[in-house]
DNA sequence: CGCGTTTGACCCGCGC
DNA sequence: GCGCGGGTCAAACGCG
């Protein structure tokens, strides 16, 4: 993913390759300073969000908003909505005295580009101080990280010294799972279970080819299946670690024994949430204690894509739709089925990273870490891991609550998860690689946030106080939380997302 | 006619 | 071994 901080036209890019924006910081940054980031979601969705009131918007920012993305000739100058905009009477030294003989078309010429240049001046200096602000979040955090690493490692070092030399301990596995720059993968263990996910009879023939299709996104994305969980003895017996993973790349997404689960709550009225997929319902059953049948998905964007969902009603309260996710595409996805995809491979993967050995308490630590580590995720998601699978569930129904717990959030969290994931944490690793920031398999936080966003307009709210905070408008002074730049808690009202005087204006593309 | 959905049958794992 | 429940298959059916 890519940040854009667009300002005046001049790009950014941090990370994030979707789009969302955040207008308007207003008062302290005038209005002219865009901020970029990205649509996560479809042209539909956004248009949706924004009619439900979750991006309070001006119509000046609308407008603005438009102009930039219809890049016409005429809008597509610099991005820069001068007329719109008068500047203050103290611009810049660079304005000069027009000479009163010069032609009326040339002073305006003249006039725009002094105000573009003083404005662009006036935004890279901002630009400046909120990198600044970022720096200092991201080594807080750093600092932080590494500090519960050390100990972590301490702990996992005295546990180790029980077990055969030679044998990397868990901690070390995980920690060597993590630094993986590719997905998260989790350790195979020596007997391959066999291989396709639960196409268990033999009757059932699938294709070969489905074999021999190589797992697209599980070269891309975190695994949402486990191979399996117990200590390799293969490994034990010296196998080449590369080779294991392979091996669990090849067969990661069919694991019969241990395949996680996402499950993501979402009051909607629709039979079926949009995630951007295609699927192919195969099946529907009546599953016990639910007056409301469980509805089987396939997905049909590829042929052989091994990845299913089930979409059932809460017997509770019938307009929750309880979706969920298993498996991983094996093909390329549309920018908003990547969305829900990525959530669901790292929640799943988060969920895994933890179940290297068949303990089910082993999961918790992980789990822990990740339902710990967000103010989100402690309310939006639970873990099941008595159940057949291991399962994660996304609660998106609560969005009062997860802002409350915003506000109330101590710690500096970085809810977008710039810096560190939850999803890294469980891996605890140690060394240089510790330091690299904005890798793929760190995004679970963002991508969680995302789908929240895809399945509940309101929590743009939330995302927007946490933008804000994380941005850390100069000179803001956020009333009630007070001061600390990187803590959160802009003064939003969680049933009011419109915040005209904070002024972070919030809208998906 | 092709594609997607429906629905009853079947398979499998698990608990008793 | 048996029954139950979850999950899947595949023929039948409906729709455009």
């Amino acid at each position: 993913m890519r940040l854009l901080i667009t300002c005046s036209g001049t790009q950014l890019k941090l990370d994030r390759p979707h789009k969302m924006q955040l207008l308007r910081f207003e008062d302290r940054i005038e209005p002219t300073c865009t901020i970029t980031e990205v649509d996560f979601f479809s042209q539909d969705h956004r248009r949706a969000v924004a009619e439900a009131g979750a991006s309070p918007a001006s119509p000046k920012d609308h407008q603005r908003e438009e102009e930039e993305e219809e890049d016409s000739p005429a809008h597509g100058l610099t991005g820069i909505n001068i007329g719109l905009n008068p500047l203050p009477s103290n611009t810049q030294a660079g304005q000069s005295v027009i000479a009163e003989n010069e032609k009326p078309e040339n002073k305006v010429q003249i006039l725009t580009l002094q105000r573009e240049l003083s404005q662009v001046n006036e935004e890279n200096r901002r630009l400046r101080s909120m990198l600044d602000q970022l720096t200092k979040s991201y080594t807080a955090l750093h600092t932080q990280l590494l500090h519960v690493m050390q100990q972590r490692e301490v702990h996992e070092i005295r546990q180790g010294q029980d077990g055969k030399s030679g044998v990397p301990s868990r901690g070390e596995l995980l920690a060597h799972q993590f630094m993986e720059p590719g997905p998260t993968r989790l350790l195979n263990t020596g007997e391959r279970q066999d291989d396709d996910d639960g196409e268990h009879s033999s009757s059932r023939n699938k294709s070969s080819s489905d074999r021999g299709v190589v797992p697209f996104l599980q070269r891309h994305l975190p695994h949402v299946d486990a191979s399996s969980e117990h200590m390799s003895p293969s490994l034990e017996e010296g196998k080449s670690p590369t080779l294991m993973q392979e091996r669990s790349t090849d067969t990661a997404s069919e694991a019969p024994c241990r395949r996680a689960r996402v499950s993501v709550r979402a009051r909607s009225d629709a039979p079926m949430i949009n995630d951007g997929c295609q699927w192919r319902k195969y099946g529907q059953k009546m599953a016990k204690g639910n007056p409301c049948p469980r509805a089987y998905y396939r997905c049909t964007m590829a042929i052989g894509c091994p990845v299913r969902k089930q979409v059932q009603r809460c017997a509770e309260d019938k307009t929750i739709l309880v979706t969920t996710y298993e498996g991983n595409h094996n093909h390329p996805l549309p920018p908003a089925a990547t969305v829900m995809a990525n959530t669901t491979s790292s929640a799943a993967a988060m969920l895994l990273s933890g179940s290297t050995t068949s303990e089910d308490s082993l999961i918790a630590p992980a789990a822990g870490s990740f339902l710990h580590a967000s103010p989100y995720a402690s309310t939006m998601a639970a873990l099941s891991a008595s159940a057949p699978f291991p399962t994660i569930t996304l609660d998106l129904t609560q969005t009062a609550n997860q802002l409350q717990l915003l506000q109330r959030a101590q710690h500096p969290v970085v809810p977008l998860s710039m810096y560190g994931l939850p999803q890294k944490l469980p891996g605890l690793m140690v060394g240089p690689q510790a330091s690299l920031p904005f890798r793929p398999q760190q995004q679970s936080m963002v991508e969680t946030v995302t789908a929240a966003i895809t399945t509940d307009p309101n929590f743009t709210a939330a995302l927007a106080a946490a933008i804000t905070s994380v941005m850390g408008v100069p000179g803001t002074t956020n009333g009630a939380s007070g001061s600390n730049a990187a803590s959160i808690g802009p003064a939003i009202v969680p049933e009011s997302p419109q915040c005209p005087k904070s002024c972070t204006t919030f809208s998906i593309n």
